[in-house]
RNA sequence: GCGGGUAUGAUCUAGUGGUUAUGAUAUUAGCUUCCCAAGCUAGUCACACGGGUUCGAAUCCCGUUACCCGCACCA
């Protein structure tokens, strides 16, 4: 019997084609899903009308990156220290530790492990139970020994090594932003919990590059007399964006935008606002990229309160990050209003003598000098490739240059809003989900907001007649030629074809019945209050456009 | 990863160490002039996988996998 309402869902998810477990005639494995007709295009919906919100309202531009990620790029960003040890937990002193890092040097970790020659560097305890804190899916690019890489956890990173280029794109004015939807990869211990913890998943990433000491948002003034439900881990409370910002609930106006943006994207999507609230990260719970983070929870009957869309100001960690690590310059220019003129010290190489001294390196060393500010600097060192190499005072100038400096550099801080896609379509399943009595027979509604909806509209010729069917189809066939998604279906009773429709959340259904052939009206009838109206037959396109529209 | 439980058509489920393995829903074909899962007739589809015990296993045992519940984990 099925126990509650997860169940219910599940079942109902995978008869009718929503989402179910991947690979189940092989045996399935743990953490993938599929999603099936009605689940694609649920999933659709769901994105686009994301889109709408950030592509459209919020005026951010999408890209799309590979899913497998250089190894570089995940080692700049912390992911691979992040993602990879094996840890033990010591409980005498509550900490955590890296295998690798309290053991005897020279010790294999697999031998550390299997003799229990872990210690607890602080009170000497022997340490067991130890586990990886969650993997990267890792791979190689190319033959033989190719490149390492990984699966991407997270889309951002593609945005982040993008950020010169989409600067440049954006003719380098912030605030701006860049989103991807893509899938992303964890390879968790265990994962539980049915589609909200899944090993391949889809993200939808928004990364809006800020000028730190502007975190103001254009469109701020527009939403802030809006109500945000706030949870600060001790009561929850309902606020107005401004009142958020200015009482420093919520740090800057940047954050509390997309706090609000992420709120009325989930509330349009269907998700029940008695089911919802916005929870402030704990210091000691943030991630490693992280200064400040909301998370978006949605309650589920089964699972309690779940994190589906985290929005976290990111700073400048990435940034820096890829800047330090790949040397691309990733800076934004604050422009002056007037350009100013500066009197500089700079390094000027001799090259005739840089040459001869370090041969092919001279070249990487004139590219060092070039940035350098001599005011600042005594003794001119510089690094090749981890070497530190003092440079003589016969190899260069320091000459006093005017400049004219139009702006000063920095680097951009971000916002990220970070949804959880297939969490999200779970719940819009969960909320929407309604059982009903009819004639003492159960009765499963799922009262999905249209413009979601996979099936838009039913089509049914009232009965089994040719010139009913006629219409029907023709009607059927223009609605799917106009992008309106329609299900045709003229078998079994006018109510078993009703209740098939409510099942899978379809808003409408349009009946030809014998009245239709003289007056040309059909019935629409509505599934959430089943009332019917007669249209003619020539408005229901316009009728159900502005039904449906995103 | 540890402990406990579960596994029968698409879905829910009955089942005893012994012939062609229940029933319902769904579904397919037909009949029915049909606006809220009506009825009738006929049909399709199942014992998770791999070993073992046994004359004989869907049933008992072991392993694997998946799912569920706790613990840990969720950067």
């Amino acid at each position: 019997m099925p126990q509650d309402i997860y169940d219910k869902i599940m079942m109902v998810a995978k008869r009718r084609g929503f989402i179910y477990p991947s690979f189940e005639i092989y045996g399935g494995i743990a953490g993938f899903y599929d999603y099936g007709p009605l689940g694609s295009q649920l999933k659709n919906n769901v994105e686009n009308l994301w889109r709408r919100f950030y592509l459209l309202q919020d005026n951010c531009v999408e890209i799309s990156t590979p899913t497998i990620t250089l190894y570089e790029v995940l080692k700049a960003s912390g992911h691979v220290e992040e993602f990879t040890d094996l840890t033990v937990d010591c409980s005498r002193c509550k900490r955590s530790y890296k295998v690798e890092d309290i053991i005897e040097k020279g010790t294999p970790i697999e031998e550390a492990v299997k003799e229990n020659k872990i210690l607890c560097p602080t009170c000497k305890t022997t340490l067991q139970d130890a586990h990886p804190v969650n993997l990267m899916f890792s791979t190689t690019i190319g033959i033989g020994e190719g490149r390492k890489a990984f699966l991407r956890p997270e889309t951002a990173q593609g945005i982040f090594t993008n950020f010169h280029l989409l600067y440049q794109y954006r003719r380098k004015n912030l605030p701006f932003g860049v989103v991807q939807i893509g899938r992303g990869y964890r390879n968790e211990i265990s994962p539980r919990q049915g589609t909200l913890r899944q090993r391949e998943f889809s993200m939808a990433e928004a990364e809006v590059f800020f000028d730190p000491q502007d975190k103001t948002h254009p469109l701020f003034d527009t939403i802030k007399e809006k109500q945000l439900f706030l949870f600060d881990n001790e009561k929850e409370m309902k606020v107005s964006v401004a009142d958020a910002v200015k009482n420093k609930i919520i740090n800057n106006q940047a954050l509390a935008y997309y706090v609000y943006l992420t709120q009325e994207f989930l509330l349009t999507a269907g998700v029940d606002p008695k089911k919802f609230r916005f929870r402030k990260h704990a210091a000691n719970e943030l991630a490693h990229y992280a200064t400040e983070c909301w998370d978006a929870e949605l309650y589920s009957e089964r699972f309690g309160w779940v994190e589906c869309v985290g929005i976290a100001d990111r700073s400048a960690y990435d940034l820096n990050a890829h800047i330090e690590s790949s040397s691309v310059d990733m800076y934004a220019i604050r422009p002056f209003e007037q350009p100013k003129e500066v009197l500089m010290k700079k390094v000027v190489p001799k090259m005739n003598m840089l040459g001869p001294r370090f041969g092919g390196k001279a070249g990487k060393i004139k590219e060092q000098l070039d940035q350098m500010d001599a005011a600042t600097i005594k003794k001119v060192t510089v690094t090749i490739d981890g070497e530190i190499l003092e440079v003589p005072k016969d190899c260069y100038d320091i000459v006093e240059v005017r400049e004219k400096q139009t702006g000063e550099k920095f680097v951009p801080h971000v916002i990220e809003p970070s949804y959880g896609i297939d969490r999200v379509l779970y719940f819009i399943l969960e909320h929407n989900y309604v059982e009903e009595k009819k004639k003492d027979e159960e009765y499963t509604i799922l009262k999905l907001n249209p413009k979601v909806a996979p099936i838009k509209t039913g089509v049914f010729p009232l009965i089994n007649d040719e010139n009913l069917i006629r219409i029907a189809k023709k009607l059927d066939t223009d609605l799917r030629a106009a992008g309106i998604s329609t299900f045709y279906d003229e078998s079994g009773t006018i109510g078993r074809r009703y209740a098939r429709m409510d099942e899978v959340g379809t808003p409408f259904c349009i009946t030809v019945d014998h009245d239709s052939l003289n007056d040309t009206q059909v019935t629409v009838r509505h599934r959430d209050t089943t009332k019917q109206e007669r249209i003619k037959i020539q408005d229901i396109l316009p009728y159900m456009r502005d039904k449906i529209s995103l």
